[in-house]
DNA sequence: CTGAAAGCGCTTACAG
DNA sequence: CTGAAAGCGCTTACAG
């Protein structure tokens, strides 16, 4: 064990020829002779060469590779996202180094801090609590796409969604079948996007000239045994409703758990709806009406969209919108 | 943009020492005289000094990363198999890096060597298809923990699970309960766990004195789309069941879903278990039965087990096994 | 306890 | 097209 690899000088040696010329070929720098260049990939091959990514980065000043931060790999709403990062990175020579936030400003910067210090070439933000300052400030050195959130700096793209517009969109569909009754789920509402879609659930309530009755809205933390026990909340509150919206997918599961335990009905007793479509949403029993987050083509977006700014292009992110996507958890009220 | 960062002469000429000094105090090796101390942390405050984590590793020949295989890491399955590493790596100075194999032995070869050439110290490989000879290969030069697989090499750790013990208590469990009429669906056949997880189920039915009937034993890909056709598939070939045992929880969610569709009862009509135990099947209606994997732990010991091999300790992998979790998909059969 | 110096394995102006 | 040389930002024997 521990035995060295090969360096390019041995390659050089090896093929005859000088390190500059082994390290050309490898980088596609300056044409080389070709038989040179048989040469040394025989030479390559022959000593199962590859290069040093610690010194190449030292060296050329870009590692190639594109720190991601996330506040939880393992959640599946990230993993989509992550998906499309590396498929919108796939073939551009850059690798994507991971790191989780943990929801937490204070980590979130440290682990940026850390990526930074691995001589990431660029830096995507997947949401999170670090402050949009630490951001700019960073964006001073490298280029930078967050999501969740709108932000104007120099070196930086921010990508936002309108999550107001379409909690009210969903709510609007049960509204639409005739529910009067509609209970929210809340997420945690030191998340601005937990805020923004309870202010759309309320305004839809409003614009359609029905009370906001506050014993109808249960304070959730957007994992499902907090759907579980909202629904517990709800139902010991003793104010009935025919549909509960809740503000993420996750917690939409666990309610439909605790209303199946109680022996209520999707949707005949209980219209449902969640907000993400994870990719689970289509397999619930029954598929849960929700609103569709573009993730995976968030993450394709921000990977080409940082790319372009490290190649010095003008950065073009696309459109990209929430949409309501209707299955059988939510029916008209009869 | 494109500001430097400041360097480690630039910290010991700011603090009135030499470059030597400010290394020590950055990694701790020899004492150093108080003043001296306090001189640089002050200066490397003062220009919010970070090390630069590629010139540190070509220097010293460590890299303080671990590789982590994955196959995909948006799974479910693997997320909590990462956070486990995260979790075990935390502490000892080691951060992991991960790379998707996409369930492919070629790509999986290809990401080892593009992990080995970003240096990492060490590699976890999580399951997969690349060949044992090139694990032992690499085991060469860097210790390394393979999951799923039982093999035998120096600087190497494998971590197995007896999945055929487990496929066969999850059927001897519904065996148990009067069901005589028990589908099996299938995982792809090229991976070695759903062939031993298929040969469980065989064994228990054959220990049971029930007869194997191929009509309802239905080939599915770990996916759960093929969980839903399995259902479909096993529905029409119109031999009686009492009870399905699918070799994943994924495929469980799907036939879960095709039973719902059609009107049959989990688990009045149907008893289901699942394979894995993934953080979801608590919240499935009704909670899933299931063999619990401990991938968390497994995460955890992977990581400990690797620090131990790469600060020369004797490794002692902790002793892990699969577990029967019985919940309220599965029913006596009336 | 501390510094000067060599070296890690590359890249890249600079010459030719 | 190609090589010699300097340099990237650290670490670590080697002296003292």
């Amino acid at each position: 064990m521990n035995e060295k690899t090969s360096t390019l000088e041995q390659v050089a040696r090896e093929a005859g020829v000088s390190p500059s010329t082994v390290s050309r070929i490898l980088n596609g720098t300056a044409g080389v002779k070709d038989s040179k260049r048989e040469a040394v990939e025989r030479a390559i091959s022959k000593l199962s060469y590859q290069p040093n990514k610690a010194a190449q980065a030292l060296a050329s000043g870009r590692s190639m590779t594109i720190g991601v931060l996330t506040q939880n790999i393992a959640s599946p709403f990230y993993g989509e996202c992550l998906e499309g990062i590396e498929k919108g990175l796939s073939g551009t020579g850059y690798t994507p180094i991971f790191a989780n936030g943990h929801w937490d400003a204070k980590e979130e910067a440290h682990r940026i801090a850390l990526l930074i210090s691995r001589q990431v070439d660029g830096l995507i933000v997947l949401t999170g609590g670090v402050t949009d300052a630490t951001l700019v400030e960073h964006a001073r050195r490298i280029p930078i796409i967050v999501t969740g959130r709108q932000l104007q700096a120099p070196n930086l793209v921010s990508f936002w969604l309108d999550d107001a517009a379409a909690a009210r969109e969903a709510t609007q569909h049960l509204v639409s079948q005739g529910h009067q009754q509609i209970a929210h789920i809340a997420g945690p509402l030191d998340h601005p996007d937990s805020q923004a879609r309870l202010a759309g659930y309320k305004a839809a309530l409003q614009a359609a000239g029905l009370a906001i009755d506050e014993r109808l809205i249960a304070q959730g933390d957007y994992s499902e045994m907090s759907g579980v026990l909202a629904v517990s909340q709800l139902l010991a509150a003793r104010v009935s409703f025919s549909a509960i919206f809740a503000a993420n997918d996750q917690m939409a599961y666990g309610a439909r758990l605790a209303l199946y335990q109680r022996g209520l009905r999707v949707p005949e007793d209980v219209s449902l709806v969640g907000f993400d479509d994870l990719p689970h949403s289509t397999y619930l029993a029954p598929p849960l009406t929700t609103i569709r987050q573009p993730t995976f083509d968030m993450g394709i977006a921000a990977a080409q969209t940082l790319v372009d700014m490290l190649l010095g292009k003008a950065p073009e992110p696309p459109e990209m919108a929430l949409e309501l996507v209707v299955r059988d958890s939510t029916r008209r009220l009869r």
